[in-house]
DNA sequence: TGCTACTTACTGACAGCATTGTAAGTTACT
DNA sequence: AGTAACTTACAATGCTGTCAGTAAGTAGCA
């Protein structure tokens, strides 16, 4: 049968296009959501139909779970070479990245639209954010577990808390900030937070909501 | 002229009709987003067609303020006779409400998903949930002035900030938690950061991140 | 080098569906 | 008699995805 030539490799000049495509799809997603972000209004800014844009990628909800791992590679990338942060250092990342953030809106509001619409019925983004949360934790908690270890303390359930409780209010915060950038200071309010979070993680005080009443 | 009785009042199982199509509203628009839940799955759940709903409020657009509305005033109600609590007791009321909140998932989802959505272009949430969070931070942050006051403590920026850090760990888990409720204890978990904060704010401690590198 | 066969990267047109909003009519209350 | 509370029908739009076609590239081969 046939000499079958099945599949050529994409031309050079295409993965520079796709990128395009998905830089500009972050945009049109950061800024209507998933849902309200037409295909055609993401084709016309890298001068395309949306005819070419499902030629690339075959539907909608590939291209977003295109579009989340292609912010991820391009977060990676842009702050430094692969290599994980540990112990105290993660800390003083995440509130450098909160800085850096005040910086670029448009990539805090996709991130903020997109992983809140993921909870919904059947979001393509969903299992995404699953996984990026879980690692997330599970890489922040290292980090605690590490400065614990330091100390020569071991609290597993204190240690998971903290970790999530730091990714959500740098989350939180996000979406207040959005709301009303006048009102909200970001990066300070979020070293503030992580600051509290990891003093009563490493060194737990006694609640003052157990006392008097 | 004509004897006017221009409008008449409504008949008197019109209220209860329309807290049927809000308490449906929020539950469609809370499972799958403001524009992607349509009017007539809300329609089908108080048994009418989507014009029906039209009918009462007008506009999709509409539909929505008055959800949101809804939703805080029957929260209001369930919780306590519109007092607000105030120093320590506010924070035991966010506590309580963190538990509350892990009995119902789905007003949880419906404030998470319709709060991101509002940063989008032309949401009609939008005022909405800048005046909430504005209030908001208005009340935490005089819980905090209270308690400063009590230990003769004055730090504005502080207080604002743990104001805001405060709201933003509580919606931040929400979103983790209806992520993955296996792997996060919502409740718990705001207990805790709630009290980090809080202390970071009555009572700072230096921070981990100034010394050794 | 040039020809042939095949593939990629699109466009334009359109099918098909979903959705919001409107208009006109019906029923039943007041 | 008039209006509230609907329904049915429909207009108007917007969206995703498919299909057929075209231009341009690439591989193999004489």
């Amino acid at each position: 049968m046939a000499t079958t030539r099945r599949q050529l490799p994409p031309r050079p000049e295409t993965a520079a296009r796709r990128r395009e495509i998905l830089a500009a799809a972050l945009e049109t997603f950061g800024a209507k959501g998933y849902n309200n972000g037409p295909l055609a209004e993401i084709a016309e800014q890298v001068g395309m139909t949306h005819a070419g844009i499902l030629h690339h990628f075959g539907s909608k909800d590939r291209l977003l779970v295109e579009v989340l791992r292609y912010r991820d590679e391009s977060d990676v990338e842009g702050i430094e070479g692969q290599h994980i942060p540990d112990g105290i250092e993660l800390f003083r990342h995440l509130i450098r990245t909160a800085f850096a953030n005040e910086q670029r809106p448009g990539i805090v509001q996709a991130y903020a639209v997109l992983s809140a619409e993921s909870v919904t019925d059947a979001n393509p983004g969903r299992e995404y954010f699953e996984d990026r949360y879980r690692v997330l934790r599970g890489e922040v908690a290292e980090a605690f577990r590490v400065m614990c270890a330091e100390r020569g303390l071991d609290e597993p359930a204190r240690v998971d808390r903290a970790a999530a409780s730091v990714l959500a209010v740098m989350d939180g915060l996000q979406v207040q900030w959005l709301l009303d950038p006048t009102q909200v200071e970001l990066a300070q309010t979020s070293a503030f937070a992580i600051e509290a979070i990891a003093l009563q993680a490493l060194d737990p005080r006694p609640s003052p909501f157990d006392g008097g009443a």
